[in-house]
DNA sequence: TTGTAGGCGTTATCAA
DNA sequence: TTGATAACGCCTACAA
């Protein structure tokens, strides 16, 4: 075992006061002498001294631990939320424990450890979380926040991209460059988000008097989305324009239909995907692509969490963040203000 | 303020019991007749009771807490690696404490912070901790494991990619497909792991009879290689082989080459980078490289750690772990087995 | 300004 | 098998 922390009484001992004279000296405005001030600072620094905030936990019943479960870390546009959520916690004063869960089986294992740690609350920047996991985690009766999964319940707030939305600004961009003959690449079971993305797709084409997309399974990943093509792409009758529930299916997506059936994006196949992670925009794919603002998301998510920690009375809300299309290469099959336009 | 969580007395209360009784009762082969066992699983159920480990930490001077420090998330290489730890921390019954720090400013004022969650180690999977950073952590006289960051003091261990030896090999293979003007991308000031690279990279050209490469300043990012094709593709004698420093620097500088440059790859430029991450596999950019065994990092991480924290004595580690080199398109010049080999 | 005393939720020890 | 009790480190009265 390793030596440990020294605690507030050691430094008294060294300093030659009490105890609570080295509790007073760190305590905003306690009323300690200068003289005695000093010397339990310079006991202090020689023990390496930091009081806990453990023993403040248990009479405060407040741990400032916030979880937050990830999994699927593979995705960019994850990682780059995490690191914003990680910095906003500690500029309010809260402490990110991460847990990992990428499947409901490893989360129901989680959720004792998570009460254990006595978290004030738990953040998923997951999209998801299944409505069994929901209600696992409202067992603890703390604030939870879900990325890209309906609010459920007194415990459940939701921060959402308006996907419904900007699937339909999808399907009528895709139509306004030429598109006839459409396809969808689902993501996992049990990911609303990407339900709410082929619904709004689906809705407008359908409200555009186009035939039903042609929709194939899919994950929200590279590999996924090379297997997507390859499903859709070898029918006699292939789509001529694909909206991927996310940005990896679609670079995949566009991978494997240039390497493996010779087809040009825009010309011979138009190309959509939802995220904006930093590959969508480099000159390889120049993908079509949905911004999830990752910035406004998770503040939006810090905001619930400030608010229904403060109040006990607060109920779980659902924010909507409207997401704004980038449109680059792989639908542009006409020059700018070309024929797509007039149709 | 919100409900508090229930507590063992609380249970116990409900349950008729003494608070020793419900203790036992969650103690691995805690003497309790099923009788009084069944009476607190009951009263527990009903106030979703869960043991807190709070009260322990306080007693066994062990928080089990393990504190991750990251930063620069948008390189997928490092995301994968915080969820391998993540995982492998939950497995060993520890808990990750996420915290942020991109730069040496932001990790003093973590430091308190850390120590006032009594963590039991630091790992850090970046290799951008500064020597000072080192010494800071140092003080909480806990076990430290870097990655890619040289041992140094009795407390921080590294993990290390055998940097030299595989930028010596990356040389070898950038003159055996015909590279005789070389060109080197750094990484950001103050990380060991790319400067180490720089120096197998020159050293072995050096031994080879090759003049000295080109070195420009870089960072680890995309953009950070586009700017150095500026600098370096626009030269009179410009390099017709350049290594970077990882991966992401290397794909910057690709497309920067065929767009601005109307240079191809492999033909007119070699190209190898550092990490292997996903999209460098893809047939878009096709990136030789040097895998990162991320799993085997990880696992080294994972066992310095166990070791450190089973014996006071431990004193601190440098895992050296070998990378691979993985031949893709960028620096096959010459079909296979072809003139590349003779010169 | 100082020190003493009680309590937070748990585990370990000891007596019954 | 049980229950009472001390201890962990800190904060907050309260008394000196």
């Amino acid at each position: 075992m390793r030596k440990r922390y020294a605690s507030s009484v050691d430094v008294a001992k060294l300093a030659g006061v009490s105890q609570s004279a080295v509790s007073r000296t760190y305590k905003e405005g306690g009323s300690v002498s200068s003289e005695t001030r000093n010397r339990v600072l310079a006991a202090a620094a020689e023990l390496d001294y930091r009081p806990s905030v453990i023993p403040r936990i248990m009479l405060t019943h407040r741990s400032n631990f916030i979880a937050l479960v990830v999994g699927g870390l593979y995705n960019p546009f994850y990682g780059q939320v995490l690191e914003k959520l990680t910095t906003g916690l500690e500029l309010m004063g809260h402490q990110a424990l991460l847990v990992h869960a990428d499947s409901g089986h490893m989360l129901d294992s989680a959720i004792p450890r998570l009460a254990s740690y006595r978290v004030d609350a738990i953040v998923s920047p997951l999209a998801i979380l299944s409505p069994e996991a929901d209600k696992e985690l409202s067992r603890l009766k703390i604030p939870i926040v879900s990325f890209n999964t309906p609010a459920h319940g007194d415990w459940v707030s939701s921060v959402c991209c308006d996907n419904t939305e900007a699937a339909a600004a999808i399907a009528d961009l895709l139509v306004r460059q030429g598109g006839r003959r459409f396809g969808f690449v689902r993501g996992p079971a049990g990911s609303p988000a990407a339900e709410d993305r082929l619904n709004g797709f689906r809705q407008r084409l359908h409200s555009l008097g186009f035939p039903r997309p042609r929709v194939v399974s899919g994950d929200f990943t590279y590999e996924g989305g090379v297997r997507a093509a390859n499903k859709l792409l070898g029918l006699a009758d292939r789509p001529d324009a694909i909206f991927c529930a996310n940005d990896l299916l679609a670079l995949g997506l566009i991978d494997c239909a240039r390497r493996d059936f010779g087809l040009r994006v825009p010309e011979d196949l138009l190309v959509a995907g939802f995220d904006d992670i930093p590959v969508s925009s480099w000159p390889s794919h120049s993908l079509t692509t949905v911004v999830q603002d990752a910035t406004a998301m998770t503040q939006a998510a810090l905001d619930i969490l400030r608010r229904a920690l403060a109040d006990s009375r607060h109920r779980s809300e659902s924010v909507v963040i409207s997401g704004r299309i980038i449109e680059r290469g792989s639908t542009r099959r006409y020059p700018a203000g070309g024929a797509g336009n007039v149709l």
